[in-house]
DNA sequence: GGTTCTTGATACGGTGCCGTATTGCTAGCG
DNA sequence: CGCTAGCAATACGGCACCGTATCAAGAACC
């Protein structure tokens, strides 16, 4: 409702960032995809740009909610939670997620508005992880720190490309959140 | 000699590639770049393609020399040297070579040539600070772990987008720093 | 049933880029 | 002083994409 089914071409618009990155969001590409021409798109968006907003806006609501809720320690022990996101963000388990992530923060390094929203997100992420580590007795700072060392492992260990298989990976991301959350 | 001065569009490639990303690097816009007309371009290079091979193979050396350079521990303590790559890998030292990396990482994503040519310096990154962690004194593989680790948050780091300015990161830089080499 | 409203399809002009072909300038050589 | 070989500039056809304008078919409403 409201929106209408212009949602579907946000969607679209998703998949095909994280397939090739903003540049290969193009509004006749995704008519393709759809199946259907680009006459449709113009009159649910003013136009490429108004498309690429949007994206970004679902985009910060999505993650903003996301947070809160794999933050919210209702019960469950901070550690846990922190390896639980450890788990969430892994490239393996959530490729598309990982891919969409990287091509805006890609997107980001040379568009204001993409920055500006990756940057109130990574924000929230901070805050709410330093949270946690504080709720497992570390002092402000400490837990300032540790927040920030463990999101730069979540994005660098996606960055990474490790020749000899998953296996050694897998491994090596293990040994690496015991290190993060020791 | 050799190559002529086909380096100055492989040069003019990697500035283009650091701004705006693989997709940035046209040879109309390299050449306008130049000062020149894209007439000289295809005498050089069969095409955009070849550009590009050349610009990976080109960066394929040139991290594999530095890596080289960079790791090898004639007196200098390892700790040091481990210190030093940090500065030497961060956004604010060295834009422009970041910018690349995040960037041909980002290429890798959807080209098989860019993905081999990332794998093979990776791994040579990963062996050669390794080599420094072991030298420090730590177990094969808690070394690899280790040094693994330490680009993850390398290129994690260059990746985040902190609010409230340079002087909060690099505090949380500089602490992070501690936790990997402590 | 006819009129409007919605919505997708088609058609069009414009631009930026690719890669090729042709042209013209500038030497170097007989 | 011509002649030719090399090299950059220009010109060209083609393609993918943008954004606009127009058209056609069905739904909704009177």
């Amino acid at each position: 409702m409201g929106n209408g089914n212009g949602d579907v071409w946000i969607e679209a618009g998703f998949i095909e960032l994280a397939h090739s990155g903003v540049e290969g969001v193009r509004v006749e590409v995704l008519a393709k995809n759809l199946g259907v021409t680009k006459g449709g798109f113009y009159r649910r968006f003013a136009d490429r740009a108004a498309l690429l907003d949007a994206m970004l806006e679902r985009w910060r609501e999505g993650r903003a909610a996301s947070i809160a809720q794999q933050t919210s320690l209702d019960g469950e022990a901070p550690r846990e939670r922190l390896k639980a996101m450890i788990q969430l963000y892994s490239e393996r388990l959530n490729p598309e997620g990982m891919a969409i992530e990287l091509a805006i923060r890609q997107w980001a390094r040379s568009d204001e508005n993409a920055a500006t929203a990756v940057a109130s997100v990574d924000a929230a992420r901070l805050r709410h992880v330093a949270e946690l580590y504080r709720a497992t007795g570390l002092e402000a700072e400490e837990a300032d720190a540790q927040a920030f060392l463990f999101y730069c492992f979540i994005f660098g260990q996606s960055l990474l490309f490790v020749e000899r298989g998953p296996r050694k990976r897998s491994q090596l991301v293990a040994k690496s959140a015991e290190k993060l959350l020791g």
